[in-house]
DNA sequence: GGGCAATCTTGCCACTGACAAGTTTCACGA
DNA sequence: TCGTGAAACTTGTCAGTGGCAAGATTGCCC
């Protein structure tokens, strides 16, 4: 977290990552390139291999600043289920490389120690929200609705980045979100 | 659908097409390598560009396949949506390589004509599955409710599949799947 | 039986991730 | 102040990959 430019070449590890979530934004996660990283970044080829070790330290470096995004996200609007599912998908949709890394556990090392903490953190604000929803006198089964929302959440931010959606549902994420999602919370 | 081995090397290209799927259940569609699809095929490296121009092509076809299969899967269990529902959660985990191109645009050409129509057979299915439910009286909004059944059904299939689920979900996929997606279908 | 097109092979190029070994720069203590 | 050791980065190399071009083989059809 030092934010002076220091050593050769500057901050390389924070000028890396901040390149990588450009270069997923334009051509995807898998198709990202170290050496192209190197490039954007000014220096050799084999240098990001220091800070991250490969790829795959990279990816997970970047999934785990990702669920600590989230989990600050999600705790803003904690009180309300439906606005954390409505900023989940926003989340999805404008932090979008974050997302695909944070959910592809090919690409990254998911036993990392930051990585576990960081997503433990998110899976929190998660239940922590959907424990706080009012339930009607009926007994809550919490587990379950926490998994139902997720689930209904994550799917269309998915299904949304993916492109799957017909065209009825329109652009604007947020609002097509707010209706499905509400769809659930009765 | 010819089961002669035929031409010089036999079926080629469902040979590839079959070795897609295992390759792809192995390591991933993004580290799939059209050369070790030769090798297991025993043909030269650049065998399969005959068949499918390249790798996009090939997993294009394999997507139009999986979109097949899955409308098929869906129609069988048209008549209740909570079985569509657990039917598409199991099509997920069973044939992972299959969903997995599926919806990862960036991997095929999503304009394939023969992609469109078995995507648009598969969507057709999951709507008849949501219209035919009954409204209980109230005006239905299908559109919504299908986007909502589609989304938490596709949502608990991806985190099942990224093995982001807590481990009290247990390791039974269509169990699981039924608990949560009861919790929509009221 | 001869031509022809589909099928497949060989050879090549640019690119990539990973590793090894060398070089530059900085920090820190004697 | 200096020099020594470690951190940061570079250069060089290797095997593997996708894609293209050009050639060889095979089966089909008139």
């Amino acid at each position: 977290m030092t934010d002076s430019r220091a050593y050769h070449h500057g901050d390389l590890r924070r000028a890396l990552l901040a390149a990588a979530l450009e270069a997923i934004e334009e051509v995807g996660p898998a198709a990202l390139s170290l050496r192209d990283l190197a490039r954007r970044a000014g220096v050799s080829h084999a240098a990001p291999a220091h800070h991250f070790g490969d790829k795959a330290g990279l990816l997970t470096a970047l999934a785990a600043q990702g669920f600590d995004l989230l989990a600050r996200t999600l705790t803003e609007a904690d009180d309300d289920l439906l606005e954390a599912g409505v900023a989940y998908v926003d989340f999805a949709v404008t932090r979008r490389a974050y997302f695909e890394v944070m959910f592809r556990p090919e690409l990254h090392r998911a036993d990392d120690a930051e990585l576990v903490a960081a997503r433990g953190r998110a899976g929190a604000a998660l239940r922590s929200g959907v424990a706080a929803l009012p339930t009607g006198g009926a007994p809550a089964d919490t587990d379950r609705d926490a998994l139902a929302a997720w689930s209904i959440a994550h799917g269309f931010a998915t299904l949304w980045l993916a492109g799957a959606l017909p065209d009825r549902v329109g652009d604007n994420p947020r609002e097509a979100a707010r209706a499905v999602l509400s769809r659930l919370a009765t």
